[in-house]
DNA sequence: TGGGATTTGTTCGTATGTATT
DNA sequence: GAATACATACGAACAAATCCC
């Protein structure tokens, strides 16, 4: 009856999966069979299937009918819609911060910002790690506000956003990202609302920009061809 | 290859449940057995399985280990969540489409306004129809914003929003919300950004509080002796 | 064009855990 | 307090569909 007793066998294959897809260890359009995920974790196709529907409602893996899962590669458009939707979400997350954080909360993001640091000054600074981390700068400050349905929602456009930077950017340069972090965090403390809304805009905008350079790098072939043969199937 | 051949066999139970939850045909806190449902719809319980894990991700549904699935009964505090959350993301709708929506689908807008009112002057003026129409309506509206990510956020908190008054408020009385709902797309036809935005903000806050009105009405023995049992496991 | 290999979709039987008598 | 009833959790095998050769 306590909160989580037994971590659930799915639980652990999602996660591990998560982590794969958003560090970029798995590959956009990289194929996902069940089976030879099941045999990597030692656990049955069900359990496989669990974890891979929950990563597809989520928007990191995608499924076609009898084909299976591959890790989602999201086009232009929706990179886009994940963006303009994240700002929207993030701008009340700030709004909420700073009208209610408690001294604990700015402590825990000083925390964070500080690993962040480490990380970056560490000896591979654009790391996988490191651009897991500036993720989840983002999510512990949704998880503060105290509603759970917008920590989810950030939770869900941020692990996109990790995943379309993968395509889109060559280099994460999560340098200036770390400053901006804490810029954020001193207008929270300053209660300046207005000076965080835009901070957090010009962040997530600069983010957006460096996705926006770069056009898809990896040749469209296949794509191509699938539209071509979903035209003919007209 | 094209669209969706194939609707799927589980995609059928999901909307069927989805449908009745939030026509509130089946109650609150009520018991979702994965054998009796796979009877009544003729099939197996795998299918009835993928149908309760999709409704439990939108939080229509709640599952406990070994125990199985229940129709969701949010708290007063997952409301709240729910409501605000809903606010922030529909002042992105109607920002959106004040900006850009097309002839058409003002069109379609007013075409449902015209359903919802037959409907409110039909026999059953509150009926489950009613109820469900009017949060339709919202949904249609995210989904002319062509932002993928922010439609489905939308309809998902709409589907919780329509649970919530489920418990939380006697009566619908959507009379009044049709007219709201005719007021907003005035204001986008107007291109008034700042007084659709109003309109919609009062609209929600006015369902809101409908909703907390009503303390819980169904005794909270249950919840009560599980706060307990909580307590003491600690 | 057709056959075989591979992968998913589904079913059903067994085991495990919970709640009740 | 122990045993029983019941529903889920999991796994193995079968069936269907797709792609490649």
């Amino acid at each position: 009856m306590s909160g989580n007793p037994v971590p659930k066998r799915s639980d652990t294959v999602y996660q591990s999966l998560r982590r794969a897809i958003i560090e970029q260890a798995l590959q956009p359009a990289m194929r996902l069979p069940e089976d030879t995920i099941g045999e990597q974790f030692g656990v049955s196709r069900t359990i496989v299937r669990q974890a891979l529907n929950r990563l597809q409602m989520e928007g990191l893996v995608e499924t076609r009918p009898h084909h299976g899962a591959y890790v989602a590669k999201p086009t232009l458009e929706e990179a886009r819609d994940v963006f303009e939707t994240r700002r929207c979400l993030e701008r009340e997350v700030v709004r909420k911060l700073v009208e209610r954080v408690s001294v604990s909360g700015l402590d825990a993001l000083d925390a964070h910002i500080a690993q962040e640091d480490r990380v970056r000054d560490g000896p591979r600074r654009d790391g996988p790690r490191s651009i897991r981390l500036a993720g989840e700068f983002h999510v512990v400050m949704a998880d503060l506000t105290g509603n759970k349905v917008l920590a989810r929602y950030v939770s869900e456009v941020v692990s996109r956003c990790s995943l379309i930077l993968a395509i889109y950017s060559q280099r994460h340069s999560s340098d200036c990202a770390v400053d901006e972090h804490r810029r954020i965090v001193q207008a929270i403390r300053d209660n300046d609302v207005a000076a965080a809304m835009q901070i957090m805009d010009a962040h997530l905008g600069a983010v957006e920009a460096r996705a926006a350079l770069v056009e898809d790098p990896s040749p469209d072939l296949k794509t191509v061809l699938n539209r071509y043969t979903e035209e003919s199937a007209r």
